[in-house]
DNA sequence: CAAATGACGTAGC
DNA sequence: TGCTACGCCATTT
């Protein structure tokens, strides 16, 4: 079968990513910190890029601290975090979110 | 094993 | 509002 070496800090993470509520979002730097890592933002990223298509995990609900998606405009990627982001009722528009309505802040 | 890469963040200009 | 420079560090070249 296939490998997926989950570590112990990553099974933090992920476990921060599935805490965030439906229809907030948060940062790549707030899961990082919640995870008792804080400064490994970029690892966030890094993690849920290798997530496999179809993954139940949220990863949808975590952003950039600037409230921006994180892909390049009309990208598969892009386009599917936007949707599904609005699914959940979370305003996104040009790629944006208002973190100040939107962020989550435990 | 050295160097580059990346779904990031902050500071500074 | 935007860009550059760094810091951070697991992974991949």
């Amino acid at each position: 079968m296939s490998d997926t070496p989950i570590t112990e800090t990553a099974a933090r993470i992920f476990h921060v990513v599935r805490s965030v509520p439906a229809g907030c979002v948060s940062t790549y730097g707030d899961v990082a910190r919640l995870a008792g890592l804080p400064g490994r933002a970029r690892y966030v990223g890094t993690l849920l890029s290798r997530l496999p298509t179809g993954s139940r995990l949220p990863w949808f609900r975590v952003i950039n601290s600037q409230g921006r998606i994180s892909f390049p405009e009309q990208s598969p990627l892009w386009l599917e975090q936007t949707s599904r982001l609005q699914a959940e009722g979370v305003s996104v528009r040009e790629g944006r979110v208002d973190l100040r309505q939107y962020r989550w802040c435990p």
